[in-house]
Parts: structure tokens; sequence; C-alpha cells
DNA sequence: CAAAAAAATGAATTGACGTTCAGAAAAGCC
DNA sequence: GGCTTTTCTGAACGTCAATTCATTTTTTTG
């Protein structure tokens, strides 16, 4: 079989175990059924991963990979500290759009994932988060932003609320408008993270 | 055996499961750890409860309506409207403080309640967002809040962005200050929500 | 204090699935 | 086209822990 096809034949399986890991949570999911829906018999997944632990590490690292990459060139784009906020809010929000089985095993398994797995970091998560810190310790260092706040306090903020607004719109059955949404959350923030002064004139 | 020390021995079991539940997170818990730290045998927990997704349930609600109750009466104490936002980020962060298994058992597991539990609706955690919804909402009638963001979605993100540092302050050994780290974020909501003239008045 | 009722015990049962592996199929090679 | 190597298959195995229940212990009652 070609390199090719391999490969293909495992995206085709990391993304059944995406599908089923978001329909059924990761401990409900048989690995039966993530191998029906690949196409595959169950012990093919065997040859591709190492076990059940390891396919939705796998799912972690190489899917976070290219988010990361792409939040920062949507990031370099940017005209301001505070454009680059409202741009990762919305880009965050249109991640979500695009691929909500994704965010949907990101949002709930990983928050238990230093639980069930002994030696387990989620790195590449806190790599991501490390950009919102970052863009606030610029908008600090411009004077663009107040400086009695903690970056790392604010990162956390930010996060947690976009996740905690698009976990409900995943669970709500997807009907209104994410990204309307997102762009509120970045208003109040950039309004309530700007000097007066700033504020008034933007 | 007197009506007390049974409800006593269940209380116990309870608390253990919460233990247990917030160490190794509900599906990795044993019932018979759960059992031991609770000092019965692993069949006396199943004539105080149907079975392990009970003894989440039963955490859930009657914790919840606790919690409710207790901010209610903090909410109520409060001399304007953004003095109730701000009570109530600091009343989250106090309970968390003051029971970090029990948070932390919150935080992971009723993310995925929806999803192992089919028949179970957490009513109570919406019944607690809805403290804060009616926050914004009256805070916006009264015109002290911007009336152009959707209560709805700030309530997500003030309860997002609050589970997220607490969870951060769980996880990371709960080494600063949370109360401090709430006070900042509460600072941001409010800045961000008011009206530019009542902003600079506060 | 003995008999009856209630509560508790924990070893045995049970079902569930992750994982393995001997054999089958497919691909690569000369 | 046969031979070798690689890949795939899925039934069988093994583990693990939730739940049950026959037995024991404790409490209540008269």
């Amino acid at each position: 079989m070609s390199t090719k096809s391999k490969e293909e034949k495992r995206t085709r399986i990391l993304h059944a175990a995406i599908s089923v890991f978001a329909r059924k949570g990761f401990f409900h999911a048989k690995i039966s059924e993530i191998a029906q829906e690949a196409g595959v018999a169950d012990g093919t997944i065997y040859l591709y991963f190492k076990n059940k632990d390891h396919l939705l590490i796998s799912i972690f690292e190489e899917k976070m990979e290219q988010i990361i990459a792409r939040m920062r060139q949507e990031i370099d784009n940017a005209t301001s500290v505070s454009d680059k906020l409202r741009r990762f809010v919305t880009t965050h929000a249109r991640l979500v759009v695009e691929d909500p089985d994704l965010s949907h095993v990101f949002q709930v398994e990983l928050r238990q994932s230093g639980m069930f797995m002994k030696h387990y970091k989620p790195v590449k998560l806190q790599e991501f988060l490390n950009i919102l810190s970052e863009i606030v310790r610029e908008g600090q260092a411009t004077g663009e932003f107040k400086s009695n706040i903690a970056p790392g306090v604010i990162k956390r903020a930010v996060f947690g609320a976009l996740d905690e607004i698009a976990l409900n719109w995943i669970l709500k059955g997807r009907k209104y408008d994410l990204q309307e949404s997102a762009r509120q959350l970045a208003e109040v923030f950039l309004l309530g993270l700007m000097l007066p002064n700033m504020a008034n004139a933007g």
C-alpha cells in the first residue's frame, strides 16, 4: 500500500474518532464504533495508534498544532493590539463553527485529560493560551491597556468566556450567530481593558 | 438505627464521592474506593444511592441547591446592580475556595453530564446562571449597563471566565489569591458593560 | 432478653469493552 | 504468475469494576 493511502487511512480513523468522541464522550466511545465509522476492522486501529488514550492525545497534538499556526497567521495581519485581541476572539469562533465536533472534543475532554492520563500535559494548549497573554502584555507595554490587571487572569478569562459561549452554541443546536456573540464579547473585554481616554477615542 | 445517623451516613458517602471524583474523575473513580473513604462496605452505597450515576446526580442537585440559596442571599445585600455583579463574582470565588473538591467535580464532570447520562438535564445549573442574566437585564433596565449586549452572552461569558480561572487555580496548586483574580475580573466586566458616563463616574 | 426487623457486609456474579494475534487478504517484487 | 512482505481482519481473550444477594450484624420491640 502506498504511503499516501496509508496516511489517508490514518486520518480517516482520526476523523472517525473525533466524531464518535464528540457524540459519546471519550469514555463511552467504543473502539468498535470508531472502527465501523472509519470503515476498518477493530484491530486495524491498533496498527495506527498505540491505544485509545493515544487516539485522543493524537487529536490534541495534531489539531492544536494546526490551530495555533492559523491563529498566529490571523493575528499577524492585525493593525493594532486591540485588533489582535478582536481577531483572536473572532478567529476562535470561526474555528468552532468550521469544526464543531473537534471543538466539542477539546472543550469537554481536554478538561479532564490531566486527570485520566497520568503522564500527559497539554503543552499545546498552553502555547495557544500564551498567544492571548502575549497580546495583553503587548497592549500594556504600548499603553493601550491598563496595567493593573494580570495578563494571566485575562488570558484565562477570555478563553473561558469564549469556550463557554462556544460550548453552549454547540449544545443548543447551533442555531444563533456565534460570530456575533464573539464580536460582542470582544467589545466588552476591550472596553474593560483599555485605558479610559483610549476607550473614549475608539 | 436513628434517622439522624442514617442521614449522617448518607452525607458521609456523598462527601467521600466528591473527594474521590475530584481526585480521579468520575469514570476512574471506583465504588470500592468511595466505600473505603466513607468507611462502609461497597454494597452499602447501593442502599443509599441507586447507582454510580445517581451518586453524581445527587451531588449536583443537592449542592447546587445550597449554592443557589447562598448566592441569592449574598446578592440581596447589594446596593446597586454593579454591586450585584461584583458580589456574584466574588461569592463564586469564595465558594470555590471553601470547597475546591466540589468545584472540581462541577467544573470537570458537569460538562459531560449531558453526554453520558441519557435523561439528565442540569436544570439547577441553568437556575444558577439565570441569576447572572437577571442582573444584566436589570442593569440594562435601570440604564446602568449598555443595552446592545445580549444578557445570555454575558451570563455565559462571566460564568465561563470565572470557571476557567477557578479551575486553573485548583489545578495549579491553589497558590495565588483567587479572590483577587475575581475582583480584577469583575472590574473588567463592569467597565465593559457600563455606559461610558457611568463608568467614568464610578 | 429473645424474637423479629432493619441495616450492613463483601465475596461472587456479570457484563462490558480494550486489546491481542493467528490466520486471511492485498500489495510489492523478480 | 508465484513468492515474500506488508497490511488487515475480527473472533477470542483477559481485565476490570459495577452491581447483586446470601449471610451476618445491629437495632428495635414487647
